[in-house]
Formats: structure tokens, sequence, C-alpha cells
DNA sequence: TAGTGGTCTAGACCACGTA
DNA sequence: ACGTGGTCTAGACCACTAA
């Protein structure tokens, strides 16, 4: 009859416990909020605020009327926080640095109108980005000018195309992925390495609702890393 | 007066709403929970959920006394799922595989031994992942036994480690990165790539408490992708 | 249909941090 | 010192879904 446990915190830091000895093992279902609420001598919302916190993590699934279960296969999540370049940089104490490579107006080619989703024509900038005056990374971008008018005039030969959408043009949501690619001779040249240096590649598509603000890909010099906690 | 909104839901689209209308500009204080409260006709508990839903995900900035405020540079977060490879394999109806290529006990090299900070005689598992038949991953891990002492009679010529490990060894938490990285000779052959290809790389610490349990380098033959939403 | 989690309320007290 | 968000409560009703 311990009267000890009764902040959430507390509670998930038990719930998580009772998983990790096994406890509660993979497959169990565990008692439920009613019950742990009596046992920890809490309200029932405070449990709630407990196992919905682990569940987010996907440490444990809940179903109503099926109660919450400790998952047999357990998809753990990450959260990632998506870099701000300038910011990264000066956060290590570097320099940024930033160079319009053109800004010009053009149809998409496939792959970049179906991204999309129009094919219409946009605009379309690329430019390079410099950390302590080394190429860092080389960055190809989408505008669709139908959703965003002030970005034909906005002046990316002096600022970041990045942080200019950020500041004029919100997205609802997006989509990003992460993968690995050669240099080709262009991007090699740019960033000052050898055709077919292994680069990490970060293509980002953002949303104002069912129309495509921007897609860009962004390509790092070798030596880039991005990181988390799990 | 409308009496409409009252689900956090709904609330929390509502305040997405102004904040992507610049209703709520950026660097905005926005209204306290209390007259939040009022205006949609809700409880204040309903409102801080809401709210604390959107501060979860960068797009607000909460302190006590100060308020919540609307940031002048969001950095937003997606959540990443970590893959279970025979799972994401499965999903998209490929066959999966695994080879064990050796399973040995030997002091780790130091970047291995400062990663886990720990230098005594490890596990070191090399295994090979196949999708269809064709090679995929290459995987390089190494588990404590002090810690994992099953580890040192575990099936790791059938099963593949990961799973293994997921079953048997609980994890607090842990560190992970990506990155790109050329295939060296060993690795080129493994994938049955040239040397050189351009590789996405995850590399996971977990650790349980203080002492490491398993270091992963995974190494995907090119095409793989990792993704989400924003 | 009945059991479980999901949510909301109205009120209270507390912790933090700004002023 | 005091305003704001953070959390907890006790109770209620609802939504989903397994049996």
């Amino acid at each position: 009859m311990s009267r000890t446990a009764s902040t959430w915190t507390e509670i998930r830091a038990e719930a998580l416990r009772r998983i990790n000895t096994r406890e509660w093992a993979p497959g169990d279902t565990i008692p439920n909020e009613a019950e742990l609420a009596e046992e920890f001598g809490c309200a029932r919302a405070t449990v709630n605020r407990a196992l919905r916190d682990l569940a987010d993590e996907g440490l444990l699934e809940r179903r109503r009327k099926a109660g919450t279960r400790v998952p047999l296969h357990p998809v753990r999540r990450a959260t990632l926080r998506i870099p701000v370049i300038r910011r990264e940089m000066e956060d290590h104490g570097k320099a940024y640095g930033y160079r319009l490579i053109f800004n010009r107006a053009e149809v998409p080619p496939d792959d970049v109108a179906a991204r999309m989703r129009a094919r219409r024509s946009m605009l379309h900038v690329a430019s390079l980005h410099l950390a302590d005056g080394m190429p860092f990374m080389a960055e190809d971008r989408w505008i669709d000018p139908t959703v965003v008018p002030a970005a034909r005039t906005a002046p990316f030969a002096t600022g970041n195309a990045n942080e200019w959408l950020l500041a004029h043009a919100p997205y609802t949501h997006g989509e990003i992925a992460f993968s690995a690619e050669p240099a080709d001779a262009a991007v090699a040249t740019l960033l000052d390495l050898a055709p077919g240096a292994a680069l990490f590649v970060i293509c980002r598509t953002t949303w104002d609702g069912a129309r495509a603000v921007t897609t860009v890909t962004q390509r790092f010099a070798p030596g880039y890393r991005l990181q988390t906690t799990l």
C-alpha cells in the first residue's frame, strides 16, 4: 500500500520500469486505468496522461475496450529536429555563408512536377551554403509562384530562400525524406568534391492545404550527420 | 460569441490557422489560457491540451509567467519511426532474408569503445540483410556480454540480432545518427556494389541505464530512403 | 452490449520565472 | 511579488470496439 507515486512523470517512470523488467511482458495487457489509479492513489486522468505519453513513444498500444498492451514488436519513434542551417552552424561556432547560384523561372522536370503535383512554370533557385567559407551544402529548390506570389521578387541573391520562405510562406504540413546519393558533376564542382562522393540528402516538400509551396533537395558534403536520441 | 469550438483538436486547428494566417504573427505573445478558454467556451485544461500539443511540435513556445509566443524561428520537429528491417520489407511485399557473416568475441576498436564507453571484450556480430534475395543492408554490431549475458549463446546464425535483442535486452534510451558514407572494399563486396558507392548509414547505440547494451552501424545499399511527414 | 480508453469540466494548488 | 502555464482531482459522458 504505497502512497508514493502521484505525478504523471513518476507514474510513467514506474510503468517504464515494469515494461523494462518484464513485469509487464511483451504481449501482456496491463491493468486498466481505473485499477492503476487506485494502485497509485491518484486520479484516472493522471494515469491516462502517463500511459498516453508512453503510447506516443510506441512503448504501449492502447485501444478502447481492448485495453493497454505491451507491443510484441515495439516500433520506437524518435523526434527529429529539422535543422535550420544557419542556426545549426552558428551553434557550432562556425560562420555561415550563402551564395546564390541562379534564380529563374522554368517548367519543372517530371520528378519535381510529380512531387509538387503541378506542372506550371516555377521559380527554380539553386544556392550554396558555406561553413567558415567552405562549401557545405548545395540546395536545389522549386517554388510555386502562384502559391507564393511575393517569391517572384524575393531577395534570394542576398538571403537564403529557406529563411525567406519561413518568414513569408507558412505551411500546413509536409513530407521529408533522407537518403544518400553520389555527387554528380555539377554538385561535385559546387561542393569542391570528387564526382561520386557520398552525399547525405534531405528532400522536403511543404504544402499549404492542397497546394505545394516548395520542394527542396539539400545535398550535404561528407561529414554531415543528423542526430537525435531515442 | 461563437459557441462553436470545444474539442481540443478543434482548438488546436483554430490556433494553427491563426498562426498560419499571421493573425498570431511570429514573435507575438498570444492570449493566455484563461482568456482563450473563455473565448472558446471551454475549460482551461482543454486549451492547455491544444496549445501543449502545438508546443510539442515546435509551433509555439510556452513559458510560465512569460506566456505563450509564436517563435520567430520555428524549429519544426518530425517524428521518425525507426524501421524494423524485416517488417518494413514485408510491408513492401518483399521477402526478407538474413545471413550471418561472423560472430566472435573481441576487443573493440577505439571508436566503438568510445561510443559504448567501455573497452572490454565484446561480441562482434556482422550480418547481411536481403530483400527478395538481393543484398540490401550490411550490419556491424557490438554487444556488451556483461550487460546481456545471454547474447553469448544467442542463435545469431539463424535469426537477426536486432530482433533477438529487442526480445531479450530492453533498453532505457539511446542515440541514433544518420549520415552518408562511401562503401569500403569489404562492404562493397557484401552488398555487391562498386567500392565508393554512396551508402545511407544509420548508427545507433542503446543504453540500459548507464551501461551500453549494443551499438550498431547499418549501411544501406543505394535506393534506400527514410521518410516521414512534418 | 458492455468495458475500456478519450475527453471535458470546474475548481484548486503549485512551480517557475519575469519584473 | 505575482502572473502564467503545469498539473491534479473527482466526476461525468462519450466513442470505439471486442465479445
